[in-house]
Formats: C-alpha cells, structure tokens, sequence
DNA sequence: GCCAACGTTGGC
DNA sequence: GCCAACGTTGGC
C-alpha cells in the first residue's frame, strides 16, 4: 500500500465536504497536470492512504485522511465545456485526465503546514521543498507515521 | 495582490 | 529540440 498528499482548496472542496457527501466519497477531478495524474494513473490503488490537504487558504495544511476507492478513470470534466476543466484536446477516445474516487477515513485536527516545517523527520518531505506545487505527490513511509502520531494527538 | 518557481506552448 | 514568453500554483 502507498500514501499519498491530495491538495484541495477547501472553497472547491473541504475535508467537510467530503464528509458530507454520499458514502463520505467524491470523484477527484480536475488534475491537469501530468506528474500528477501519472501518480494517480500508475502508482493508487484501491486501499491507498492519503492525507487530504487544503491548500490556498487562510491555514494551510493537513485537514484530513481518506481513501482511494476506485482505479483510475477519465475524468468527466475534461469533457465538459462549461467546465473550469474543460480541455479541447481530450476526446472521448483518447481521454488526457483521470479521476479516482476518495471517501474520507476521518478528519484530523488541522496540522498546519508551517508545524509542518517545524518537524525534523519532515524536512525532506516532498510538500515542503522550494517551488513544490504538485496537487497529488507520495509521502513516505516514515513520513506518513510522523505526521498520523501528531495527528492523534 | 505579489512574486518565486515551475510547467506548457509555440516559433524557429 | 531549443528556449522565450506566457500561464498557473500557492504561500505570504
């Protein structure tokens, strides 16, 4: 099993949100960069771990823990051109962008992305490097047990 | 709103 | 295939 940072600006959709909806699950659109979507297309799997982050905010940082429940599929969005994501040159035969769907597993205490900074064992943590701005990247192992023993807390 | 960092586009 | 211009992300 891997564990991935899924970044989410709450005003789209909030750790809540996802609490809130059918199942506690919702499609994750709207990826339109390809390192990204090459993770989520060639590295989720149904059982993955990944902490849902809320990004472009008043506090950002850590807000939640969900589940990849679903392999990849085309993202619908791509398709729609009313759409913010909408994107001329996907076709139905050849879709560009996916989605997976998440349902929440819990939300946390929000752990901020400056205490994030704080942390020693973090520090390579690929969120916090200079100019990182992927909305899906893995977290390593003994990143992802950090960061779940201060979200108990 | 600013701006650093990065990704994408398109002319050549 | 290079690279300048432009667009986007996202913290501050």
């Amino acid at each position: 099993m891997a564990y991935w940072l899924m970044k989410s600006e709450p005003d789209e959709v909030s750790i809540d949100d996802v609490l809130a909806a059918p199942e506690q699950t919702v499609a994750w659109f709207g990826v339109r960069n390809y390192q990204a979507r090459n993770f989520m297309r060639d590295g989720m799997r149904v059982g993955d771990l990944a902490l849902f982050y809320h990004s472009s905010c008043a506090e950002p940082g850590v807000a939640g823990i969900v589940e990849v429940c679903s392999a990849a599929y085309p993202d619908a969005s791509q398709f729609d051109q009313a759409s913010h994501y909408y994107d001329p040159k996907a076709t139905l035969e050849q879709p560009r962008w996916i989605s997976v769907d998440v349902r929440a597993v819990r939300k946390t205490a929000l752990l901020s992305l400056k205490q994030l900074r704080t942390i020693p064992a973090l520090a390579d943590m690929r969120l916090l490097a200079k100019g990182s701005r992927l909305s899906v990247m893995p977290v390593d192992a003994h990143e992802w047990r950090t960061i779940e023993a201060l979200l108990e807390k």
